[in-house]
DNA sequence: ATAACGTATTTTGTATGCAAAATAAACCCG
DNA sequence: CGGGTTTATTTTGCATACAAAATACGTTAT
């Protein structure tokens, strides 16, 4: 009878999206290891839910086991990421091949109007704002493509490339380009146009870790 | 000093452990629900290890965690299938791109070996081995990559396709079109040519999309 | 002073115990 | 008899307790 039920999360998931957030946020940064005590303690629950929770981050790949001395936060090294560009690239092609069928017309305008948004960001330098917003263009196109299974893996794999943090070395360049490539992007999906779109993400990918690698030179 | 350490895996990898080959073989079935009590007697383990080990199968997929009823072993879908598919065509098509450029060549003439035993397990009718023989090579041309977080995506994939147990159920013709396929296969690896081994890869999980879909229509 | 050893402390791994929720069973009332 | 409610049992969720390993520390001997 009663259908709203309301389910309260289960210790251990609240947990490992709180562990997510700390290492996402870098406060728990790559390479430092995850005192059991300490963060149970820190946040208020045994060491059963945290450790399940630790379990859980190991197999994302968030976090390393070492027997018998616990979890330490992965590090993302130059070589994962260069691994991880070119899948992005096809899984992003892909997605927006599919999602230049699949999506409903309002669902584009959508699209448009965010992406509006982040060129007025981009024109007013507010990086921050056309990070959150680009993010969100690509968010929205693959999850257009009605693939979850592409989303999530797409995710996954973008959490990684985001916690490497070679961002905002950006030059003014290579940040004009991935903008352009965006009203293109936003063009094709109108014209719903697969091919183009694809072509597109693939190339904006490849702008990406163009911008990634120009700016590990200087490290 | 000691530098070749033995270090034993901790309990709850070795429980993750078979619990995934017991959920691979199908002895624990998709849909049945994991007993704690159970499992924890016939494995000889304490409920603590097991549960850690059923969280990271959680977080892999192959169970599903209903909050205060445990964990069932997740179905695969007739949908799951499908969004997969397209995703692996795209995955498989980038290996084969990277392996044409980075294999070896005597891992080549290995891959060569293999598909030699696959066609004449083909011959022979012998469904199983040609299914091994067929993982492997796909295995290794993947591998030749170069990129091991591919191998790691693709494999994750691949497991769920093959959970789903559509399979077996290939025409003689479709088997024959497969066959063929691979033949493409090495003679593309063979000239190195990532453009023409991507396509067929692609080409060959279209097949296997049509045998599986094919598959499903009579039940 | 430093290297090496042994001890103490911390930290992880596993088992057990208790409380809450869910499932199964018994019961009552219509 | 059957539907619904209450009670009992099972099962999960979390916390705690104990054992083993690793780390830190101090001591001694060279």
């Amino acid at each position: 009878m009663n259908s709203n039920v309301i389910v309260r999360a289960p210790l251990h998931v609240q947990v490992a999206e709180r562990l997510r957030l700390l290492i996402d946020s870098g406060e728990l940064a790559p390479g430092i290891r995850l005192n059991e005590n300490e963060l149970c303690q820190s946040m208020g629950v045994s060491r059963t839910p945290l450790r399940e929770a630790i379990r859980s981050l190991a197999t994302e790949g968030l976090v390393e086991l070492q027997p018998n001395r616990g979890a330490v936060v992965s590090v993302v090294s130059q070589d994962d990421v260069t691994e991880i560009l070119p899948i992005m690239a096809s899984l992003e092609g892909l997605g927006g091949r599919l999602a230049a069928v699949n999506m409903q017309t309002d669902q584009i305008k959508q699209i448009r109007q965010i992406h509006n948004r982040m060129v007025m960001h981009y024109q007013n330098n507010e990086v921050t704002e056309y990070f959150e917003t680009n993010r969100l263009i690509h968010e929205f196109i693959t999850e257009g493509s009605g693939n979850q299974t592409l989303v999530d893996t797409i995710n996954s794999l973008s959490a990684k490339v985001r916690r490497a943090r070679f961002s905002a070395q950006m030059t003014r360049e290579s940040w004009a380009k991935a903008v352009s490539e965006h009203e293109e992007m936003i063009t094709a999906l109108e014209a719903r146009d697969p091919d183009r779109l694809e072509a597109i993400l693939i190339q904006h990918v490849e702008t990406k870790r163009t911008t990634i690698l120009g700016s590990l030179q200087q490290s």
